[in-house]
DNA sequence: GGCCAGGACTCAA
DNA sequence: TTGAGTCATGGC
């Protein structure tokens, strides 16, 4: 095993620590591992799979990465990887300016200061986890993924501690369907997910082209799939395509914080919702992002 | 035991 | 276009 190390300059309005506390809150999650002041995880490069641990002091990051072999082209790729993840190349100065005109909202520039939009970099991954979280707690939600990505998932054993990759499309679309329910996947769940792995392997969407388009023909080509609804395609919109403008609509979730700091409805109406969130014009998705961390 | 979970679909009216 | 029913099971 090779072994390089990256450093990546930590920008204004960044809190490394935040962002750690936020990966490690609380629910046991099988693709990264959290240790005191740094997280490893497995990464899938074009050139196979890179262990990659970031640390951090107050001026950098470090990304020791760890692979069979490691080219120049590798390095980019993690690098652009760890600036995807955390948000990293984004000034959100100007959210934190909205925040702080608001006095429910002013609080969240404080306690939240420097905590990044944490992203879920592959597409794929991300919009089967929406499937798997739909209308279920999240805790059952990580314990059903924990044993798909123990089945399916590619690894790589260092020291004690065996990593995990999100399983590829094309080795769910192989999978059976009574080793799923046995797993405690519903039929529909099941179903949704191996119309979203067809999807990626037939071509019919990619993380590439998605970026390509504009918003509305973003929704349109993932609400086209079957089991994608609108809180799913707002959510990857979110975390993978990092649309700034994103509002998860009939979240519990997001309800039950607007309730919390403004006082609506147990379960606001849209219109509701766009009303508060008009404060917040083109940092919907890091206003909703902190309103969900508000909750836990 | 009952209600709710980081929803989405079908089907009827 | 809207609302009720269905899925399906753990957590509290």
């Amino acid at each position: 095993m090779k072994n390089s190390i990256l450093t990546i300059p930590i920008p204004k309005n960044f809190s490394f620590t935040k962002c750690l506390k936020f990966l490690n809150r609380g629910y046991s999650e099988c693709l990264y591992k959290v240790d005191d002041s740094q997280v490893t995880r497995l990464i899938r490069l074009s050139s196979g799979l890179a262990l990659i641990q970031i640390t951090a002091d107050s001026k950098n990051m470090f990304v020791s990465t760890k692979k069979e072999q490691i080219n120049e082209s590798d390095e980019k790729e993690v690098e652009a990887y760890v600036i995807d993840w955390f948000d990293i190349n984004r000034d959100i100065q100007p959210f934190y300016q909205l925040l702080d005109t608001q006095k429910q909202t002013t609080k969240f520039s404080k306690k939240y200061h420097g905590l990044r939009l944490m992203g879920i970099v592959d597409l794929f991954e991300s919009l089967c986890w929406c499937v798997i979280g739909q209308q279920i707690n999240l805790t059952f939600a990580h314990k059903i993924k924990t044993r798909l990505v123990y089945k399916y998932g590619e690894c790589m054993k260092d020291g004690e501690h065996t990593y995990y990759c999100f399983p590829l499309p094309e080795i769910l679309l192989k999978a059976q369907r009574e080793d799923l329910v046995s797993m405690q996947f519903s039929k529909q769940k099941i179903n949704y997910i191996f119309n979203i792995s067809t999807a990626f392997c037939i071509n019919v969407i990619n993380k590439k082209d998605l970026l390509g388009l504009n918003k509305e023909q973003q929704m349109e080509a993932l609400l086209a799939i079957k089991g994608i609804g609108p809180w799913t395609a707002n959510y990857v919109s979110m975390k993978s395509l990092r649309d700034m403008t994103c509002i998860a609509y009939g979240d519990t979730g997001l309800s039950s914080a607007l309730h919390n700091h403004f006082a609506t409805e147990k379960k606001p109406d849209n219109q509701t919702i766009n009303e508060i969130f008009s404060s917040f014009k083109d940092w919907e998705s890091y206003f909703n992002f902190y309103l969900w961390r508000s909750l836990s």
